[in-house]
DNA sequence: GCCAACGTTGGC
DNA sequence: GCCAACGTTGGC
């Protein structure tokens, strides 16, 4: 779904058209940018990301870009392109240089968690909009008024070992049950979105279990 | 390959 | 503005 272009940091250099302007906050969105003191979701200054490790054709071209694409990156540094949801496009918008994002490995054989990154650029307009070659070419999209922002993310390192998806599903599940931090956690409760907000209570659990047997 | 979830589109 | 049809995501 995701591809981040394996030859972004060139592209960085030339267009960086800032587009946080354009950042009208709606639901969820205003929500979580909201204070700490207020009421409502918590603060998320994290995030997850989903992409495709494995090999997948879209129009004909491979979309596949897992963790070791992006460690295979000049500086480890990549641009998190692609995303055409209005939804994960906010969330990209309020991303701030230095928040950790895990990185998804999604619609592949072991769905879950497989490293973290870092995110070294704030929002700008997505250079793949403008690109017709492009995959996610969008010809509605005007150069003056981009529809479409990327962030730049730097690999950090792998987590200990793989968080699969089956086992954050079982804390998911349980914390629903009894309480706790993944009871409300979006990879579960908002399908389908490829960048999902993360408070650092969820990020700090999900990362604990790195450090635990798999059950 | 199946299909549930869910976002988008377009007729009315 | 409603909502059915349709397309995509992504786990299984």
């Amino acid at each position: 779904m995701l591809k981040p272009c394996p030859s972004s940091p060139r592209r960085l250099a030339a267009g960086t058209a800032q587009s946080s302007k354009i950042t009208a906050l709606v639901g969820w969105e205003s929500r979580s940018a909201a204070g700490p003191e207020s009421m409502g979701p918590p603060v998320c200054s994290r995030w997850l990301m989903k992409s495709e490790p494995e090999s997948r054709l879209k129009n004909g071209v491979d979309v596949k870009f897992g963790i070791e694409d992006l460690k295979a990156l000049p500086d480890q540094t990549g641009c998190w392109d692609g995303v055409r949801s209005y939804q994960a496009r906010n969330f990209i918008r309020q991303m701030k240089a230095g928040q950790l994002a895990f990185f998804y490995h999604s619609n592949c054989k072991e769905p879950g968690i497989a490293g973290i990154m870092e995110v070294v650029k704030e929002a700008y307009g997505d250079p793949t909009q403008f690109d017709r070659k492009d995959v996610n070419y969008d010809a509605s999209s005007r150069a003056d008024e981009p529809k479409w922002s990327a962030v730049d993310v730097r690999f950090r390192r792998m987590t200990r070992r793989f968080l699969p998806l089956s086992e954050l599903k079982r804390h998911h599940l349980q914390h629903r049950r009894d309480g706790g931090p993944l009871k409300d956690v979006a990879l579960f409760t908002r399908a389908r979105l490829s960048v999902q907000p993360l408070t650092s209570e969820e990020f700090d659990f999900i990362l604990s279990l790195e450090d635990k047997e798999p059950q």
